[in-house]
DNA sequence: GCCGAATATGAACATCGTTCACATTCGGCG
DNA sequence: CGCCGAATGTGAACGATGTTCATATTCGGC
């Protein structure tokens, strides 16, 4: 066996650990709920002793805002279609809001661990700090031309931006938290949700209020 | 000590145990983050054996679902202040878009438990589930007239109120999350960061939209 | 005044994140 | 080729967590 680059996969050495436990520790947030996910398990589910971990990751932590900070890259991968793609703003919106909700109910373990940070242990890191800032950039930079973006500033100086933001996140947390039923074909309820809250902030609650 | 009702607080039997670890916790949460809150730490701040806790809640998921139901009860009060109190209904949204920031950004702790059933063991139990379904429907009788609200209906045949409520709900957590700086001020920031975003939401977005 | 029900205790268990001393393997340099 | 330090993985241990159980104490009604 003249394997230039381990090809055993058991033993010592297993060659490329880290991408292994980022791996399997998304594959595991696809199938179980957030809670399942834990160091331990993620080296059990590798075939890994706990402790191996800590030579690729500092603490759980760093191991959580890895897969948080994919998350927000996945994200910013929508938006950068959408924008690129779509010419008709409204159409473009409608589009990006429905992607943006398709991705929270595919993926609810993942979403909901991204928009943990506090609640578990894992404080703002660096990289999903990053990664969060920079799916906002993308968005205020389509709102507001390009290179509008100042980082100095506080999100409340782009309206727009943040206001979508802000709805899409409150629908997607409503829908995985079950207020909002998906019933048995998710992907036209989706939709549905979608576009209600699009005709809604496209043209103003002030035409649907009271008296 | 002819003590008719347990005035001593230590040793066996402390009267009315449940209420003392309901206010400890919350007391905890208003000092504390989140995942400083433990069966433990409030068995040891209450005085108290851990084990002690099962005589008044079948599991920890059972105190926080407490907790949580006594939050939404709160913002409920004050969609209800708000409704009963202000008649021109812009100034009613936008005195209530306030009042919500403001309270999670003064109870941030409570305001993330709040949102994070599935992220901490404790699924929807129905007590945080009614609460959290009184709330919405207090604002979807608001929209559509009183006794519109019906519990069979998924809440996209809402869409205002869904929609109020999904910005709200994004924007307080945005601000939890730092990606909005309330900065040395928070009272007035709070309050721009409202009017910002129902500026957007009342007139729509549309007049925003590039090109 | 007594007895069952309610309540509190303390020890135990499994799991968790983390650390440490130690074992193994890899890669480069003589 | 062989060696040696660096990189990587192991296994035992520690403290903390939620939960359970047998036991002890106190309360309330007869």
């Amino acid at each position: 066996m003249t394997a230039s680059k381990s090809a055993v996969q058991y033993g010592y050495h297993k060659g490329n650990l880290r991408d292994r436990l980022l791996e399997t520790a998304q594959k595991l947030l696809q199938n179980e709920e957030l809670s399942a996910l834990s160091l331990r398990r993620v080296a059990r589910d590798v075939g890994v002793a706990p402790s191996a971990i800590y030579n690729h990751f500092k603490s759980l932590d760093e191991l959580l805002a890895a897969i948080a900070a994919d998350g927000y890259r996945q994200i910013e991968a929508l938006e950068r279609v959408a924008y690129d793609t779509i010419a008709d703003p409204e159409a473009c919106l409608r589009h990006l809001t429905r992607e943006y909700l398709h991705f929270a109910a595919s993926n609810p373990s993942l979403y909901r661990l991204m928009f943990s940070r506090a609640v578990l242990g894992y404080r703002a890191l660096p990289e999903v700090d990053e990664a969060g800032d920079t799916s906002f950039r993308v968005s205020v930079e389509w709102w507001y031309g390009s290179g509008s973006y100042d980082p100095s500033k506080s999100a409340i100086h782009y309206p727009y931006a943040l206001a979508v933001w802000s709805l899409c996140h409150g629908a997607a947390m409503q829908m995985l938290d079950g207020m909002v039923t998906v019933g048995e074909a998710p992907e036209i309820s989706v939709d549905a949700l979608a576009d209600a809250l699009m005709n809604v902030f496209l043209r103003g609650a002030l035409v649907g209020v009271p008296k």
